[in-house]
DNA sequence: ATGACGGGTGCAACCCGA
């Protein structure tokens, strides 16, 4: 099995990011993308993204929706038994697109946008801890070999937030909350981005407002959940920061990770891991972009 | 500063997000 890179992005729109989203696939060439939050319908997104994806060698699991949510994975090594949404998973008060999953290069792939909970103990914030619940059951109910991505809307620890004071009483961060994620990662689940970095300050959302990505100031709440043997793959993991300068960009950046080849597959050169790609300012020296 | 930004759509005295 040959090295895998894993891509998961909250694009907050693809018909807006069509302009950053094009170059940064170019650029980084991950061989699984999970997108949440498209805001379009399957139709759309066929219309807007088919031939551009194809034309890349990338076949698509779209489960979309007008206006709001929207997932999707994108494969370049293969896209198999595709499934959408989450069995028995609860509506508000219907189903929304929040889940799609398939197999690729015999991974197990999730593409989650895990409800919001707007207000703790709201209606909102009980479906959230509901559809958290039905997650963890159709994870523990799949294989080993899998990896759930996306927006869980949750950060795991206070380390996990800029300013833990501000985020009292707020969802993304109360107990029952983490609680739901940690049953989830009882499962067997390895949070792969803060094992590799377990001290570093490290976000993935940073509000639009008030120069907070230029301040560092946001949240950790984009994940990758690898079960054992593909934790034991991990060679590489990282928020792409570089995706989240510039112009247009969404409020999210996305999240990278580099899977060696499976222990029992052929043995080829082995690329060392950068020595530091992360999210400190000043400390990431990336690639240009394409001319 | 219970705001700021930026998506969406009924274009607003709108809704939603994290």
């Amino acid at each position: 099995m040959a090295p895998v890179r894993i891509a998961t992005w909250n694009v907050n729109s693809i018909k807006q990011r069509m302009p950053r989203f094009l170059p940064w696939l170019d650029e980084r060439g991950p061989d699984v993308v999970c997108l949440q939050e498209l805001k379009l319908d399957d139709l759309g997104f066929a219309g807007l993204l088919g031939a551009e994806i194809d034309q890349r060698g990338y076949q698509p699991a779209v489960h979309g929706e007008a206006q709001w949510n929207g997932v999707a994975i994108l494969s370049r090594v293969g896209l198999e038994d595709v499934t959408t949404g989450i069995p028995d998973g609860p509506g508000f008060p219907d189903p929304e697109a929040r889940a799609v999953s398939a197999t690729c290069a015999g991974v197990r792939v999730h593409s989650l946008y895990v409800p919001n909970g707007r207000v703790p103990d709201s209606d909102h914030y009980r479906y959230k801890l509901a559809w958290l619940e039905k997650l963890r059951d159709q994870v523990a109910a799949g294989p080993r070999e899998v990896v759930v991505c996306g927006d869980m809307n949750i950060a795991p620890a206070d380390a996990d937030v800029y300013d833990p004071a501000a985020y009292v009483g707020q969802t993304h961060v109360t107990g029952p909350e983490r609680e739901a994620l940690q049953r989830l990662l009882d499962v067997g689940l390895h949070d792969v981005v803060r094992d590799h970095w377990p001290d570093e300050r490290i976000f993935s959302y940073w509000d639009y407002r008030a120069g907070m990505f230029h301040r560092d100031l946001g949240m950790r709440i984009d994940l990758v959940l690898a079960g054992d043997p593909v934790a034991e793959r991990v060679k590489a993991a990282w928020v792409d920061r570089q995706a989240r300068k510039g112009t247009g960009p969404s409020d999210h950046a996305p999240v990278i990770v580099d899977l060696d080849e499976a222990p029992d597959g052929d043995i080829g050169p082995v690329v060392p891991p950068p020595s530091n790609p992360l999210t400190r300012k000043g400390a990431v020296k990336l690639p240009q972009s394409r001319p």
